[in-house]
DNA sequence: AAATTATATCGTAATATTGCAATATAGATT
DNA sequence: AATCTATATTGCAATATTACGATATAATTT
């Protein structure tokens, strides 16, 4: 198979399951990271920035894009992009939900 | 290719991204959810609750527990899992410093 | 020790992802 | 309008992931 069945689960686990696989490759952690440090970018600085390719650095930027990670703003005749943050409040909402219940109990 | 580059990237970069690509899937995010309800289970428990069958419902395990979200320990017949919150603080405080990042200065 | 229960692993098919060269698109400059 | 610059898209090959049936392993119960 190889197919993924998002239809048994509810509209938040693939929701969430979509950001956090966005953010599960190292091409685009760091590209994330580039973004804290640099607040904005445009294409052609994460190709000089990453050993990869323009194709596959745009290819990249779409994904995270896709899924809400970053914005991107046409200006002239570049793309500026940036962080969005609600994606990232929505994950930390959860992994406090996890270390909450965590914290509360030991393990087996 | 298909082959992600791994060595091109941090050591850091490459943990986070693969935490995050382990929680990447609907199917875990709802073992991890189901865990954060239940505080443990074993492997029926979740054969149970999702729609998949007891061969992909391990891999699924194995998967979160080879980056340490989840811990097993051995209980008689069974394994009993619970989760490990190590790995969400991790998590937590990369995602407080993109926010953090993001909040200080409006996009492009 | 045979049967049962619980989980893991193997093998395989279907699909998805990664990466790049080549090409297309679109605004800017000359 | 031709050229340049910046980015996106297409097509393709290599690899990875997802899912499951069948089988293996290992502790428990009868």
């Amino acid at each position: 198979m190889g197919i993924t069945k998002s239809e048994h689960f509810t509209d938040h686990q693939n929701e969430l399951a979509n950001v956090l696989k966005a953010l599960g490759h190292p091409a685009r952690v760091a590209i994330v990271e580039y973004l804290i440090q640099h607040k904005q970018c445009i294409c052609g600085d994460i190709v000089n920035e990453l050993p990869l390719s323009q194709a596959t650095i745009s290819q990249h930027l779409r994904e995270l894009k896709q899924v809400g990670v970053i914005q991107g703003n046409i200006e002239g005749n570049s793309i500026c992009y940036c962080l969005n943050p609600q994606v990232f409040e929505q994950i930390t909402q959860f992994m406090g939900i996890v270390i909450e219940s965590v914290t509360k109990n030991k393990c087996c």
